[in-house]
DNA sequence: GTCTATATGAAGATAGAC
DNA sequence: GTCTATCTTCATATAGAC
């Protein structure tokens, strides 16, 4: 069917931007280069979308369909709270190439959004939110007498220069340090 | 005399320049920006600087002579290295402005960078050099039996995290939220 | 040193043949 | 649905008159 055809190149396009995305960042990436990656002709990615930003929407939009099997996929596996902050703290060791070379995949993309393009910073911040909704619940079940949203935001916050200060020095090590400041600090909480 | 006119011509672009690239990005930024920016003809910009990078890197380099006589202020205002550490984690608020729309000017520019300008990137790491080396000679003299380098490292992450919310999400009391847990941190350490 | 005009290339986006 | 050719705009950079 014609439909499903339309579908799959669709997800392919959007999967191989997702990757272009994170290595090159938004203003860096080309319709040339989604072309390229997505082995679609050129002119061809304008039929499945109209312009760039609905390319960023729809890379957006697939990424926290990703985080959300990923949140559910914790929410069975690990049984307590702890355990599931810890997994969340873990992300940057578990992606330590990545994160080393290209940093955090939704900070930078803020950074870069958020210097002049606001529409696209709202879209692309929905990352953040959806990981932050996850973080509040389990500190809530952690620490019930703690303020949940901020200690979220501060483990956010404690992830996301981790990840800065990575890409900037390609410092690995420094990773697997840091996140055990981090995992020393949950254990605190408790 | 002509030398000290072009020494003052290139100034002007320089410091134009400075707030363009925290503004916009390095590569949203254009010549025309530039030439706009500091009132020198779009043409004339090629007399001063042959290419893009020759300007960031004298941005970088009027950045860190800025730097270093503020932090050299800092050593005869503030007695002690916690204070010193303190009016360094205060930045994001006396900045607070600047902060939650444009993020750091030193993390976003890295960020930006070092996806695919790793070069550049080297030129421009040179600004948390230049705040880790002061940092740790602070921490060396607070807590002489604890290892200076990483606290340094440590206190950057918490402030570029700190940044990268802060802009992401335009929140001025998170700034505040936030430099109270890294005075409180500061203060532990004694 | 100053400025205009322009070369050259690549970007986003569109038209229209197949 | 697919693909090529092309429009338009804006970027970096240069040439050369003044």
């Amino acid at each position: 069917m014609a439909r499903d055809k339309t579908e799959k190149v669709r997800q392919k396009i959007i999967k191989a931007t997702d990757d272009l995305l994170y290595h090159k960042g938004f203003n860096q990436m080309s319709f040339s280069d989604i072309a390229d990656a997505s082995n679609v002709p050129r002119g061809n990615i304008y039929y499945y979308f109209k312009t760039k930003d609905d390319v960023l929407a729809a890379v957006i939009e697939y990424r926290i369909e990703q985080m959300r099997l990923m949140l559910d996929a914790w929410n069975t596996e690990f049984k307590t709270p702890l355990e599931r902050l810890k997994r969340y703290a873990n992300i940057p060791v578990i992606e330590l190439a990545n994160i080393t070379r290209y940093g955090c995949p939704m900070g930078s993309l803020n950074t870069e959004l958020g210097k002049s393009q606001q529409e696209l910073l709202l879209i692309s911040r929905k990352q953040y939110d959806t990981f932050l909704v996850w973080l509040k619940k389990q500190f809530k079940e952690l620490v019930p007498d703690q303020d949940a949203k901020n200690l979220a935001m501060h483990l956010l916050i404690l992830t996301q220069g981790l990840a800065v200060l990575a890409q900037s020095y390609g410092d690995k090590s420094l990773v697997r340090r840091e996140n055990k400041i981090i995992e020393n600090w949950l254990d605190s909480l408790v």
